[in-house]
DNA sequence: CGTTTCTTTGAATGGGATCAATACTTGTGG
DNA sequence: CCACAAGTATTGATCCCATTCAAAGAAACG
């Protein structure tokens, strides 16, 4: 599910038409080394050394921590076009586990490129600054309300914004989209146990808000409604939540899908 | 309390001592407009446009994120050497509120000179990237026992980032510091109600793990034991939160300090 | 078709919130 | 200097939401 090539980045700056062959600088890149993932597989672990830059081209990542004790908590949840940069502050260690959530394809760009790629590009430049203040942001919305919100809010709070990032990349329509996570999962993502999970799904059921089929099929019915519940202002948070270039929205990711 | 100058970035790279005006160059753009804040007053709140970079100087700052409902969520705490940036993926709009905990010093940067100062300093760069890692992992830290641990180890990790960032940068002494918060903003760091940090910190009290005097004056007595309640690995956390640059600790707000 | 994993539902437990009342601290102006 | 006010800490009692335990369906899978 392509988008229009209005919407990918590198085809227009300001107006003017950039040469094919400058766009396919990236395009080279993300395709030199394309790391592919089996559902459940783990791309990184804690502790686990890199130095590269990975960008999601295809599928679902869950970016986790785990307890001692063994408790999971997942931080962020990774849809193409994702620009993740590992490694902590002194060294290059993952302070995180990255799970693909369903087959996936990342491209692995060593440092370096990347770096070189980004004084060349401008416009790559922004993509970045801007992928990494959108994950900024819907990390605090979610810390928010795993803080301060009750299970309802943390659950309508998250299916919206996966609803709202998925629209943008194509993958909702209508309010309605996949999950790939069983509800265990979608528990470690708000902080709720599965069980509580399942009930607290049932009762929006009950009330007409959503509709689940099967494993994880959601068709969201009543926006106002779970908007209220999740607190949140649905035109901001797309504002916030979804990366853009010079105006338009912008998936880094796209360009690989020639 | 000023660092060594060993500690001070830009005074040496692979070994080669840097002539002082280049070093000179971030101290004026440091210098050239600093903001000055009162103890609870925002420097920004949500909403609120931006398109500059702030480095704390001195002081403590809390970035934090509200309910409709009132409640409040404090999503990290700058100390100084902090480097800031907000304005989200659209627009230069912030998402989060920024008030001072006491009083402080910001310098603000316009995003102009600054990215013309990351380019001609690597070293301002490396750094750059090395602050905004350290605060995304402990984010991510915290996010974990918010979404997971109970209140004893909230509080535990709570307390200790705070001690391992204070050390840092010489506001804490053999687990010693004063933390500018009460109660309430407290909970509201660590998602609890002040009732419950106050029954929490008694117990850690009764055990003679912490000593806690007048308004939040604590000392850790016993380090292990709070680490274990926190389910942390300490020299990992270290590693992980505490900026450093070409192996050194390194805190921008230092070249300020002159 | 049996096995495993996942969902659903019930019942009991428990942790933290809330409500409420009492001390303590700090700052203010008389 | 004291009295008063406002904010904060402390503690008890109660309530409620979410976890845990347990068991029975339902779906996926080899």
């Amino acid at each position: 599910m392509p988008r229009p090539v209005s919407q990918i980045i590198g085809m227009h700056q300001r107006g003017r038409v950039v040469p094919h062959d400058i766009s396919d600088t990236i395009k080279s890149m993300l395709k030199a080394n394309v790391k592919t993932l089996k559902s459940g597989q783990f791309m990184l672990m804690e502790g686990d050394e890199t130095n590269a830059v990975f960008c999601l081209l295809d599928g679902w990542l869950a970016v986790s921590k785990r307890l001692p004790e063994g408790d999971i908590q997942i931080i962020d949840i990774a849809l193409p076009g994702e620009i993740l940069e590992f490694g902590s502050a002194r060294a290059s260690v993952s302070a995180v586990n990255v799970e693909a959530l369903n087959d996936a394809r990342v491209a692995v760009i060593p440092e370096a490129s990347w770096e070189k790629a980004m004084q060349t590009r401008p416009d790559l430049k922004r993509i970045s600054r801007n992928v990494r203040s959108a994950a900024q942001v819907r990390m605090g919305e979610r810390m928010l309300r795993l803080g301060q919100g009750a299970a309802a809010m943390r659950i309508a709070y998250g299916l919206l914004e996966l609803s709202v990032r998925l629209e943008a990349i194509g993958e909702a329509q209508e309010g309605k989209f996949h999950i790939p996570m069983n509800q265990r999962m979608l528990g470690d993502f708000v902080g709720l146990s599965s069980v509580h999970v399942c009930r607290t799904l049932r009762q929006l059921k009950r009330k007409g808000i959503l509709k689940v089929e099967g494993h994880m099929s959601i068709e969201i019915l009543k926006t106002g409604v779970l908007r209220e519940m999740a607190g949140v202002d649905l035109e901001a948070l797309r504002s916030e939540i979804l990366p853009c270039d010079e105006g338009r929205p912008s998936v880094l990711a796209s360009l690989a899908w020639a």
